[in-house]
DNA sequence: GACCAGGCACATC
DNA sequence: GATGTGCATGGT
């Protein structure tokens, strides 16, 4: 049986056993909000190696900034960022979130920052090939909004412990953590991150549960 | 050679 | 509204 905790104590008990076991994550890798904004869409569904390659490769290109990005052809795009697999959607999700970002902000995450955090998410998400976690991936990692990112590690977490159905909606996942802890882009950082890191070395969807920090709950 | 990885849009029922 | 499918590379 689960551990009759109010969800509240059990969100910030979790937080601190996967902390204690794996300490900072030091997230998201990326230099600039840019960066970060075009890693949350090469991300979608692909391990985050295969996401280096192709940001290499635009970096090599000089290619990594939203003027040059907007430029250049489609098929040039998804030539470059091929290692990230499914290139040709992602290089038309890159163009669809950059020609937003050109429209609306000059071209500048900085210009983005400042927008309502409400009304940005909602502007993201009517972005072709932008959905809930790659929008809260943006406003979190990119312009350090407090939005709590949920992702398929999160919910394997979180299902595996009974604290929700697996099926539940994203924004169903994300009202626990919203209304369980601070709304400190801090704290949502490091939590996500640490998901991340417990998913990838014990949750897995077959599960090696031996040594994981989560298995005492 | 199968399985897996930091989703999303779209078709079909 | 729920369920199934296409998209693709590269590491284990």
């Amino acid at each position: 049986m689960p551990i009759p905790f109010r969800s509240k104590n059990r969100l910030e008990l979790i937080y601190k056993k996967l902390f204690d076991a794996f300490g900072p994550q030091h997230w998201w890798p990326g230099d600039t909000p840019f960066e970060v904004a075009v890693g949350a869409i090469l991300t979608q569904n692909t391990n985050w190696g295969n996401v280096e390659k192709a940001i290499r490769n635009l970096k090599e290109e000089k290619a990594l900034n939203a003027e040059k990005l907007h430029k250049m052809h489609v098929t040039e795009l998804s030539g470059l960022i091929r290692p990230a697999g499914y290139f040709n959607i992602k290089a038309t999700r890159l163009k669809s979130f950059i020609g937003f970002l050109v429209n609306h902000y000059g071209g500048s995450m900085e210009r983005m920052k400042h927008e309502d955090i409400d009304i940005l998410r909602k502007k993201l998400l009517a972005i072709h090939g932008i959905g809930p976690e790659t929008a809260d991936s943006i406003l979190l990692y990119a312009l350090g909004k407090p939005v709590f990112v949920i992702d398929a590690y999160t919910k394997r977490v979180l299902s595996r412990h009974h604290i929700k159905d697996h099926d539940a909606p994203y924004e169903t996942f994300q009202e626990l953590f919203h209304n369980s802890l601070k709304r400190n882009p801090r704290l949502y950082n490091e939590y996500h991150a640490l998901f991340v890191r417990v998913g990838k070395t014990f949750c897995r969807q077959r599960p090696r549960c031996g040594g994981c920090p989560l298995s005492s709950l």
